[in-house]
DNA sequence: CTGCGATATGTTCTTGGAAACATATCTGAG
DNA sequence: CTCAGATATGTTTCCAAGAACATATCGCAG
């Protein structure tokens, strides 16, 4: 099922950005904090822990949020731990989504890569 | 030949960057410098086009010269027209395949990119 | 009914990166 | 031999994005 996939922390790794209009888009930074505040079940935890500040990681949600017809993340206050949040089906969704892309992107593009790669300087000569 | 290629303005579009390594990545503002270059013949009215400083321009020319084997962009200085400058066969390549992979990607991911627009809000709603 | 821990939101302060400015240099043309 | 027009490179100035700080609110536990 879960074949062997590429280190994303391996050297040329890829980045993007869907520009959908307007301040309206959807990149890396809000990728993984959806992906931490699935693991932690808290936006200042997910923040913390991609060393965010808590306002930057709550401006993210709410823009999201926003910007999708249905919110990607829930957040309850108060009760015994304070408080918390996750995603709801749609914000999986769209997570799944964007971890997929990286993949079949990757992929189609890998030839193309390792042809700029290998036009790169060697980094270990002289200078 | 040339097949009807999507508008890269319209609206779902994509903005890449590749990391070969620290300080040695390849995004949208280099190859967009590169095409103009080769437009313009020069780095001054390749940044002047996109409303960006000679400095800048300058400092970008000078990093992918860096970081690839050989150069990009070879300019020269004085003469009639006081220089100029222009894409080595180098510089043709690395931006051919910047353009490629922007198609193929597009093209690759096209279905989930598809799938996130139709979970947008629709922006002309009450707000 | 008080305290804790988290969300929610506004205000102020800081800093890194880009713009702006300033020169120096090169070379063909005239 | 000077001028024009571009590259080449250093210095200063500016500004907005983000950090930091400050509160307010919520609701269960005890």
């Amino acid at each position: 099922m879960t074949q062997p996939q590429p280190d994303p922390t391996e050297d040329p790794r890829l980045r993007f950005r869907i520009l959908f209009g307007p301040d309206c888009y959807l990149g890396p930074g809000k990728a993984d904090l959806l992906e931490r505040i699935r693991e932690t079940g808290s936006i200042s935890a997910a923040g913390r822990s991609m060393s965010m500040s808590y306002k930057r990681a709550w401006l993210l949600v709410e823009e999201m949020n926003r910007m999708f017809r249905d919110p990607l993340v829930e957040s309850t206050r108060g009760g015994s731990k304070g408080g918390g949040a996750r995603l709801t089906a749609t914000g999986e969704a769209v997570l799944d989504h964007y971890r997929a892309l990286h993949r079949i992107m990757t992929d189609a593009g890998s030839n193309r890569i390792a042809a700029l790669k290998a036009m790169l300087a060697d980094m270990s000569d002289g200078k």
